[in-house]
Order: structure tokens, then sequence, then C-alpha cells
DNA sequence: TTGAAAGCGCTAACAG
DNA sequence: CTGTTAGCGCTTTCAA
């Protein structure tokens, strides 16, 4: 069987196809009764309106979003407020991860368009805040509005969703620094992301303004597990800290890895703290200290500030929207 | 800026679309040197195709793939070697979560209908043996093949990739039994879910062969964290078991987590052990062992069965793939 | 309130 | 090897 069609559906209420999409998409333009025998007909003969047809003359009501990795419960759980959100307000999403990979992004991005999307929400696969991918002149020429997703990147016109990172430092710090440790190991993320940068600026902060007497370490790594665990592997052997804070979620799975192969006792031994919530540590009993941000207020945000441009074809007067994260014992 | 389209590079190369077409798509059928000159020009001007032009006309080279969740890592997993998969084949994937919302399922099967995808993987939202959902006729009726993920369902037409779940269930109950425990929990899914209920069997299998004099409780819960942990908490204020098999790895993070609550030390007053991989457990330090599934080809096969109904436009006759796990400790 | 015509960008079918 | 024609299903524009 084919699939039914507008004039399917005209042919058997004996009208044009043209009011039959009238009565589906803008009914008050129909007279009332025609609409209702038009509804009628096309939920009887289960019509599933053509995307491909719309989108080729009108907007197609479709957003893109793209981030790095979906097994981050981080972007994750983004992915899933923004698609509610998108949905709430009758968009579409059409999801893509970049997998970590430049190439793959900029695939991403080709199929959006393809697709001819109104707008996309991109998490950029990198921290580096020196990153400006070939597609973003691309989007701009197409007026296609874009807002970033956590990730900052220098480009005046593009509006985005951050987060508070020196705010998160900062709370984080004071909520360690209470506890008097003698030393304590900041695992970052690497030397040239601004986010990662941001949070240990907030964690200055705290420590100056506290006059403590902790000794405190600082290792740069990136937001990855792997080399975090490396390096605090390293660390270990040389030194013994009371607590590890890990500046994002990925970070202290690996602090935590490298503490259980030297055979310390979590939470006991060390003291973790971390920026982003490990979802997964009150399955263990572990308590982890965190600051959590409200990521449905992200993928609210973002879907709101996109379709705002969208809708209002100025792409490039959004301002920036800044979610500062609470702390959670 | 509008798009650039195939008529504006036919224009500058002094041929007509079709030509242009034929040079991106199909380069065998057109002059060597016309072909490189109309490619030329095409990166110039940083041609993208309008895939809702192509899919209006051909097939839209796109598949849909619906999952409940992403935020369960398997699901996550499944979902990114399906991606992988499908882009080395050539084919783009939409995505859609179904949220676990049997309207948010219909909606999503409706909207990659909207697409003309070519075919859709799918996990449905429901472990019930009886779920039917109403889509599946439609999808019949349109010949959009669909291969389903995981959960089974009667539909004599569709073919799946599953998981041999008698086989790890009996793989874990013998991994299990070795120890020689004296009582030992085993937590499953609901009562009507196919997937639990072969698990179960093959644990009752592994039990029967081993003659062994190990106590056996079984409780029914379902596959989400919650209803596990408050069971299990029940169960706990009664007995004490020497290990928990949780049949899935949502309900074990829920019997780790009521085994927390009664102050007993994971792994060594309570041994645990798994169908479906705790990625977490090793960065606390607690070793899980468990039935471990190769997802990479759990995506592989799905896509590949998938495309073959595409291309061979039989969706009826292809078998169904059982997938089996490893023990891993 | 309804309809006719035209066209979105692309490609299948057929000619040349 | 290349071009012409026509049409995919829908909506915009203009007219009735």
């Amino acid at each position: 069987m084919k699939k039914v069609k507008l004039s399917d559906i005209a042919k058997m209420a004996g009208v044009s196809s043209i009011t039959v999409s009238r009565a589906l998409s803008t009914p008050e333009k129909v007279k009332a009764d025609t609409c209702e025998k038009i509804q009628k007909i096309a939920q009887e003969l289960g019509y599933i309106p053509n995307l491909m047809a719309k989108g080729l003359k009108s907007r197609s009501n479709t957003i893109g979003v793209i981030v790095p990795t979906i097994i981050n419960p981080f972007f994750a759980s983004a992915v899933k407020s923004i698609i509610r959100s998108a949905n709430k307000t009758g968009y579409n999403c059409l999801f893509f991860t970049s997998d970590e990979s430049q190439k793959i992004e900029q695939n991403a991005v080709n199929t959006l368009i393809s697709y001819n999307i109104d707008g996309i929400i991109i998490a950029v696969i990198s921290e580096d805040e020196n990153y400006t991918p070939a597609y973003f002149s691309t989007l701009e020429k197409l007026h296609v509005p874009v807002v970033l997703l956590d990730r900052h990147i220098e480009a005046p016109h593009i509006c985005g969703v951050y987060l508070d990172n020196v705010d998160s430092g900062y709370k984080l710090g004071k909520e360690v620094l209470l506890n008097n440790y003698q030393r304590v190991l900041i695992v970052s993320g690497s030397a040239n992301s601004k986010v990662a940068n941001s949070r240990l600026a907030g964690l200055k902060m705290a420590a100056e303004e506290t006059h403590s007497n902790t000794i405190i370490d600082v290792i740069k790594a990136d937001f990855n597990t792997q080399l975090a665990k490396e390096l605090v592997q390293d660390y270990l052997s040389q030194h013994k800290p009371d607590a590890i804070i890990g500046l994002n979620n990925q970070i202290t799975l690996g602090a935590l890895e490298a503490s259980v192969s030297h055979h310390y006792q979590l939470g006991a031994d060390i003291h973790f703290y971390s920026i982003d919530e490990i979802t997964t540590a009150k399955h263990f009993g572990i308590s982890i200290p965190c600051i959590r941000h409200d990521v449905e207020e992200f993928g609210y945000h973002a879907v709101t500030q996109l379709i705002r441009a969208i809708e209002s074809e100025q792409c490039d007067k959004l301002s920036d929207i800044i979610i500062r994260g609470t702390v959670v014992k």
C-alpha cells in the first residue's frame, strides 16, 4: 500500500488538496464542518504528512542537535531535555553525535543542512578556546541560527547556554575547604580548555578567600576518564591527598579508579568532590559532594533561545544564558 | 545567501542539472573530465545536497532508530554502534527516544514515516510479551522493514537481533554456583517479560544441573532501578544472602543501593552478579562478574539485517540473530 | 471560504 | 555520455 497523501483525502472529501492542507495545519481558515469532515477522513486513513515535501516548500520545524557523545550522562540528559522541550513547542529534533571527531562533526552539520533544519544546538567537539570549525561561516551565510551548548566558542553572533563555571569552582572550593584537609588534589581539564580554566579559577578564588593552610596540587588532564586515571595514579605514588576534586564527571571517575588501584578506601582514606554529578555513586554507597546543574533548565533555555532566533529571524541578537549549579552533598 | 543547488553548479559548469546530479552521485555515468570539473565547482561553492528534495523522488538512504532511553548505557552504546555501522554503509540515522511512553513511541514512528525513512530499528517500550503496538501494521502496509532490537514481539514477518537470554542466565548461574554460597537472591524483571523469564530459566537450568544446596530466592521486580531497590530492601530486612544476581544492569544498581542502605559491604558481605555489564563498577573498585554482550556486534547485525531487507525489498524473509554473551569477571 | 497554478530541488525514464 | 520532461507531495500566491 502506498502512503496516504493529501490528494487521497481530498478525493474522498470532495475538495481540493489545498483545502485538506489547510484543514490539517490551519483549521481556522476552513469552514468548521468541512474541516471536521476532512480531519475525520484523515484520521481514518491514518494520514501521516510527508515532511520531505513540506520541508521543500516551507520551514521544516525541525532543529538539529549535536553533542560529542551520549555515553557521558551529562550530554545524555541534556539531549533528553532538549528533545522534550522542542517537542513541546512543536519542533522535531534530529540528533547526531560527533563522537569526538571533527570530521564527523562537520558531516553531522552538513547532514542537518541537508535536512533543511531551522536551527542547530551544538556542543562542539573541543574544549579548546581557539577551536573555530569551518561550518560556522556556512551556517551564518545560510542564516541558520546556532545555539552553543556548554562549550564556548569565540564568535560574536552566536549565542549559547553555558554553565557558570567560575561559580561552580568557587562553590565546590568553599565546600571542600570547610574540612581543613591537609592536602587536596585538583584534577583539571586540558590547559587550553576555557571551561576547565574557569572552574579552576573559581576554586582558586575560594582558596584565596579562605586563607586555609591546605596544600593544593593541580594536575592538568583532559575531560576524559583515561588520562585522568593515569595521571592520578602517578600522583598517588608520590603523595597521599585527603581529597580529590574532579573538574568534570569523567575526570572524577578516573580519579576514583586510580585511588582504588592504590587500595585506598573511597570516601574514607580519600574524599571525592566533583563538578557534575556522579549519578552512579549513590548505588555504591559513596558520597561525592558535587555541583549539580539543572539539566532540564539547560535544555529548556537552549531550545527557547534557538526558537526565538528562528522565529524572529535575528540570529545575532540573542544573549547568552548562564546556568548556575548548586552544591549537593 | 541562499543554498547552493544543482542548477547553480550546472550553470557554472555549462551543463544541465541532471549531469551535475550524476557527476555527484553516479560519477561513472559522466565523462571523466566533465565529472572532475563539476566536482571541483561543487566543492568550491560548498554544495550540500538537499535531502528533502532527494527523498521526495527516491529512497532517502535514512534509517530510523528508536530506543526507550539513552540514560541506560546499554542502549546508549547500542545506538552508538548502530549509527556507526549505518554511516559506514552510506545510511544516515534519525534517532528518537520513546522515553518509556507508548504515545511518544507512536509519535516517533510517525515522524520517521514522515521523513520517508527506508527502515526502522526499534527497541520497543515494553518487555511485555503481549505488547503489540498499532504502528506495526502501518509499517507493514507501507513496506517499511523493521528490525527489532533486544525486545521480542510476536509478529511473524518481523526479524530482530536479540540476546541469547537463556544462555546468559545459564552461564551466569554456573559462575555463581561455583562459589557454594548458602543463599542467593535473584532479582528478575517483571513476570510477563520474556527477556526476564528466559534469563531466569537459564539460571534455573544451571541450578538444576549443579545439584547444589544453595538456597535460591527469586524476586520479580522490573527492569528499572527503583522497584528493584525497594524490593531488595524489603528482602534484606528478612534475609541475608551471600550473593545477589541482577537480571539487568538497572536491577543490579538497585540491588547495590539497597545493600548499601542495609550497611553491607559490597563485594564482601554480599557479592554481586549481573546480566549486562555495570560499567561504572570498576571505578568504585567493586568487581561484579557479569554477562557482557558485544554491543558493536549488536549494532552491526541490526543495521546489516535492516539494509538487506531494504535493498532486497523482502521485509519478511530475514532470520533472527541471536547474540551470545560472555562471562566477564 | 475555496481552488488553480506554479514551483520547492532533485532524479527516473526516456531520448538524443 | 548528456539533455528534456515530468513529477515526487506539499504549500504559496493569486484569483474566484
